[in-house]
DNA sequence: CTGTTAGCGCGTTCAG
DNA sequence: CTGAACGCGCTAACAG
C-alpha cells in the first residue's frame, strides 16, 4: 500500500532511460550536463515529487548538515532564546537543528554529548553545565574535527570558539550604577563559583566597590549554587539582615525578583531603602513592581552568532578572531533608579 | 592526520580474524553468535571506541530514530516547556529531537515541513501555526506513513493522534470563578479565531456567561491576532473604556499582564474593581502585583505525552486512545480573588 | 555531454 | 555457529 511513495534517482531514470548518476548531476546543476536534458530532469522529478534520501547523501558524504545544540534547560528565558537564534540561522543556511538538556547534570551532559557525537552532527553548540569541570568528554569532537562552539557557560582558558560577554564588565558596570544612585553598602546574590562567569560578575562587582573607595563586606557577598528562585529568596534573606544594606547586585533576575519580594515582606523600600538590579533582562524584568532594572544579555544574537562561527570553522575560514564578546547593556529601571526618576521606559 | 578515528565492524573484523557480519551480530547479542567470542567482540569494540556510525544504520534500516517538533516560536514559556518534555522523553528512549519554528508564518511551516521530511524523522510532533487553515502540507507524512502527533493548536476535525487540553471547559470554568467572585460584567481578550483552540476558549466563556443568567455583551469580547503585550494593551484598552466592566477573561498570560497594567494606568483597582485571569500559568503570573490568576496548561507533561503517543503509533500499538485531553486546573491568585482573601500561594 | 563502476558502513539474506 | 554477497540511495572517479 505504501508503494513508491519515495522516489530515488533510479526510478527517474529508468522512466527517462538515463542513467542515475546522469539524473544526479542534472539535480545538482552540473556543468557536464546539457540543457535541454537538465531541465527535463529537473521537471520530471518536480512532477514525481523526488526528494532525495537524506541518509543516503549523509553516508555518502560522511556529514550531515545537523547542528547538535547542548545546554542545561530548554526551559529558560535566556536558553530558549539563544536556542530560537541558533534554530532561525541554521534554517537559513539548511542545517537542521538537534538539541539536548543535561538538567545541569554531568552524567547526563556525557551521555547526550556521546548521542550527539553518534549522530556525526556536523558542529556543537554548547554551554556547560553547572556541574562541568573538566572537559574530556568534548575531545572525542575535536579528534574528529568537530567545530565546537562554547557559548554563555564556557570552559576556563579554552583557546577554541566562543560567544560570550564580558562578565566582569557587566557586574562593573552594575555595581557602578548602583553606587552612582547613591548606594553605599552593597550586596551580591551570585551563582555557583565553580562557573567563571560567576566569578567574573562577582569580581567585577567587588572591583567597582573597591575603586569607588567603598567598604566590601564579605558578609553580604553570597554565592549560590543553581541561583533557583528558592535560593534566591534565602540569600536574600540572609544578606538583607545585616543592617545598612542598601544596594543589590543579583547574578540572575530569578534570585534578583526573589531579593524583591524579600524586601516587600520585610517593609524595605525599593528602591530607596534598596536598590536592586538583577541579570539577563528576562522578560519578567519588565511585569514586576518595581520594574527591575537589570543587564541585557543578547541570548538571541548569540545564537545565531555561534552558527556563524560554527559555519567559519567548518569552511575553514580563519579571518575572524575565534572568540567574540558581545556587550552587555544596562537596563535601567524602577528597582536602581533613586535619581532622575523621570526616566521611564515602557 | 584524522587517522581512524571513526572505527568501524570492518576494522574489529579485520583485527580479530572475522567476518564483519559476525561483528554485526555479536555487537547486537544475536543468538548464533557464541558466547566467548561474543565477549571477545565486545571488549574489543569497547576498548577500541568502536561506535556504530548512525548514518548507516539509518540509510540501511531506512529509519531515522529522530523526532521532528514543529512549533511557531521556541521562546515562549509554554513551547519551551513542550519541547523540554519532548526531548527527556524522547532522549530517555533514544531517540533524537530535531526542532523547528514557524515564526506563526505559513510558508515558513511548509519549508521546515519538507525539510524534516527530508531528514526522514519518524515522527513528528508540531502545533500550527496561527495562519494555517489547511493542512495538506501535512499530507506527505501520511503518505509515507510517518505518524503525526499534533499538540494545542490542532487542526479542525482531524481524526489522528493529537494530545490537548478541554478548551472549552477551561474558559467555562475560568468565567465561571469570575462570576462566583462576583463579577457581573465580564469581557474577553481572545486569540485569533482561525484557531479552533481561541474559538473554544470563547465559546466556553460566554456559555458560562448564559448559564449564569448574565447578559453577553459583544462589545468586550474581543479578538485579536497574536495575542501579543502589544495587542492586550490595545484590547484591555478599548474593553475598559465601557463602563462597568468587573471581570476579565484573557486567553493567555501575556495579555492578561498587559491588562493588568492598563487597569493599573486606569486607577482601576484589582482585584475589587476587576477581576482578571490569564491562561497558561507563566512564571510570569506569580510576580506581577497582584499575582494573575491562570489556567495551568501542562506543557511539559503534554510534550512528554506526545512523545508516548509516537511511540505507540511507530510500535502499531493501538490499545491506547488516539486523542488525549489532559485537565486544566485553575491557579486562583489575587488577581480575580475578592472573596476568601486568605487563600494566598506563594 | 553521458554511462559504468565502485564504495560510504551497516544488516541481512543465503550458504556452508 | 560463521562467512560471502548484496543492497539501502547517492555521488565521484573514471571512462568514452
Amino acid at each position: 500500500l505504501k508503494e513508491k511513495v519515495n522516489i530515488t534517482i533510479h526510478d527517474l531514470a529508468k522512466e527517462m532511460s538515463l542513467s542515475p548518476s546522469t539524473i544526479s548531476r542534472a539535480l545538482k546543476d552540473h556543468p557536464s550536463i546539457g540543457a535541454k536534458t537538465r531541465l527535463a530532469v529537473q521537471k520530471l522529478a518536480k512532477l514525481r515529487g523526488y526528494r532525495p534520501n537524506i541518509m543516503a547523501v549523509n553516508l555518502r558524504s560522511q556529514k550531515s548538515k545537523t547542528i547538535g545544540v547542548l545546554l542545561s534547560f530548554i526551559n529558560r528565558p535566556f536558553n530558549s532564546a539563544l536556542i530560537s537564534g541558533v534554530e532561525e540561522a541554521a534554517r537559513a543556511i539548511g542545517y537542521n537543528v538537534i538539541i539536548s538538556q543535561t538538567t545541569d547534570n554531568l552524567e547526563i551532559e556525557k551521555n547526550n554529548l556521546r548521542a550527539l557525537y553518534d549522530m556525526r552532527i556536523c558542529g556543537l553548540i554548547s554551554s556547560l553545565s553547572i556541574e562541568t569541570l573538566d572537559f574530556e568528554h568534548f575531545d572525542q569532537f575535536h579528534r574528529s574535527s568537530t567545530p565546537v562552539v562554547f557559548v554563555d557557560r564556557v570552559p576556563v582558558g579554552y583557546e577554541g570558539y566562543k560567544v560570550i560577554i564580558d562578565n566582569f564588565k557587566a557586574g562593573y558596570d552594575a555595581s557602578t550604577h548602583l553606587i552612582e544612585q547613591g548606594c553605599k553598602k552593597l550586596g551580591h546574590i551570585g551563582g555557583s563559583i565553580k562557573q567563571q562567569l560567576y566569578k567574573d560578575r562577582r569580581d567585577g562587582f567587588v572591583q567597582a566597590i573597591v575603586d569607588a573607595r567603598l567598604p566590601v563586606d564579605e558578609r553580604i557577598i553570597l554565592n549560590g549554587k543553581n541561583l533557583s528562585r528558592e535560593e534566591g529568596t534565602q540569600m536574600a534573606k540572609e544578606i538583607l539582615q545585616i543592617k545598612g544594606v542598601d544596594g543589590l547586585f543579583c547574578a540572575n533576575d530569578a534570585s534578583a525578583v526573589s531579593a524583591l519580594m524579600v524586601a516587600k515582606e520585610l517593609s524595605i523600600a525599593v528602591p530607596d531603602d534598596l536598590a536592586i538590579m538583577g541579570f539577563n533582562n528576562d522578560p519578567i524584568c519588565l511585569v514586576v513592581d518595581p520594574p527591575l532594572s537589570s543587564l541585557f544579555h543578547p541570548g538571541y544574537e548569540m545564537g545565531k552568532l555561534c552558527v556563524k562561527k560554527l559555519m567559519e570553522a567548518i569552511n575553514e575560514d580563519s579571518s575572524s578572531p575565534k572568540e567574540v564578546t558581545l556587550s552587555t547593556e544596562l537596563k535601567i529601571r524602577k528597582s536602581s533608579l533613586r535619581k532622575n526618576k523621570f526616566i521611564h521606559e515602557k
